[in-house]
RNA sequence: CGCGGGGUAGAGCAGUUGGUAGCUCGUCGGGCUCAUAACCCGGAGGUCGUUGGUUCAAGUCCUUCCCCCGCAA
């Protein structure tokens, strides 16, 4: 089939790799190459870079709602438009190109977590259970009818970005199934739930703001759906330090939320977190990389310090 | 040249107004103990990122370059 794939970054990249070797037509649509690094270079999105690798025509546009982001659709003519992780809305117009219209991978159980970060988010919120769902691209946000969906359990420590890896491969297996079912004609579409959709916004710095008075399952929670990006982070001294991992104690709180209970290069470290102790297991101090506890601990007297 | 922080024993950090380097852990040897993430004694280990300079003397001041980290994008 000839499809046009919508996508940006990494999380598209099991779906680019699943769609070249079933032989689609293939012609990807991206964003721009924006700067990134310490040196602001330009730098292409992933899904070009790979797309690149397997020899597929790239093209890249600010707005794919532009005339010209419409010409270049047109001019592909795709039985099929897919989006993964696109960052862009599509229009009306968009929309109606293929005849298929418009297939959408997105990366939560739907109707719940629309929007932005559904990985993280789900994490940060306590889930048990999330998935990836296809759904037909209508003009709202990620309001179009389901196609097929498929649930995965989320490990009590598994982080935003252990679960975005399963997520984007379970991704392609599920799309792979949804296309296939299309040509076969054995796809049936469900109307989402509106009474049961739930809305997730785009992650920022701030979000990553540890409350350790909130408890050890929330502050836990919070570290894994920050991880790696951006990292949930506390004040110390006036500077923040990213903590990247935790652990949950059995030990009860000593009544001083944020307070490093226990300090010790050999024991670790465990911080008060409202309702009992939080082991942090790795951290990082400005200018410092990334460090197990124990080892931040040789070289700095935590013992009596409160997170803030 | 976007802004800032940093490169000192295997690891993490200190090193004040410039005067040939300390701490914690680890490591090696010995001791104590029923035992220990415990304790005691002793030892090894550093051209202080790199280049050039100032000085009687530089980890500590100035300079070149390299690398790491954060912010901003």
């Amino acid at each position: 089939m000839r499809i046009a794939l919508l996508a940006t970054p990494d999380f598209a990249l099991p779906t680019l790799d699943m769609l070249f070797r079933a032989g689609h037509e293939l012609r990807v649509f991206t964003q721009p190459d924006k700067p990134a690094g310490r040196q602001g270079e330009l730098t292409p999105p992933a899904v070009k870079v790979a797309a690149g690798k397997y020899g597929i025509p790239v093209r890249q546009f600010e707005k794919i709602r532009s005339p010209e982001g419409v010409a270049a659709l047109k001019e592909f003519a795709p039985e099929l438009m897919v989006t993964a992780a696109f960052g862009q809305l599509l229009s009306r117009e968009n929309l109606d190109i293929p005849k298929h219209g418009c297939i959408n991978v997105h990366a939560s159980l739907l109707p719940k977590y629309r929007g932005a970060a559904p990985i993280q988010w789900a994490i940060i919120n306590g889930e048990r259970v999330t998935g990836v769902t296809t759904m037909q691209t209508e003009l709202g946000l990620d309001t179009g009818d389901i196609l097929l969906m498929r649930e995965v359990e989320i490990g009590p420590d598994e982080t935003a970005g252990e679960l975005f890896a399963r997520l984007s491969a379970l991704g392609a297996e599920v799309l792979k199934e949804t296309i296939e079912r299309l040509q076969n004609g054995a796809l049936t579409r469900t109307k989402q739930d509106d009474a049961l959709a739930t809305k997730c916004g785009m992650i920022k710095k701030e979000h990553g703001h540890i409350d350790f008075s909130a408890g050890r399952q929330r502050v836990h929670d919070l570290v894994r759906g920050m991880n790696p990006w951006p990292c949930a982070y506390a004040m110390l001294d006036g500077e923040p330090v990213k903590i990247w991992k935790t652990k949950w104690t059995d030990e009860p709180s000593a009544g001083e939320p944020g307070k490093c209970v226990l300090a010790d290069a050999k024991r670790g470290l465990f911080v008060d977190a409202g309702d009992g102790l939080l082991e942090i297991l790795e951290i990082q101090f400005p200018g410092a990389k990334r460090m197990d506890a124990k080892t931040a601990l040789l070289g700095r007297p935590l013992l009596g310090k409160t997170f803030r």
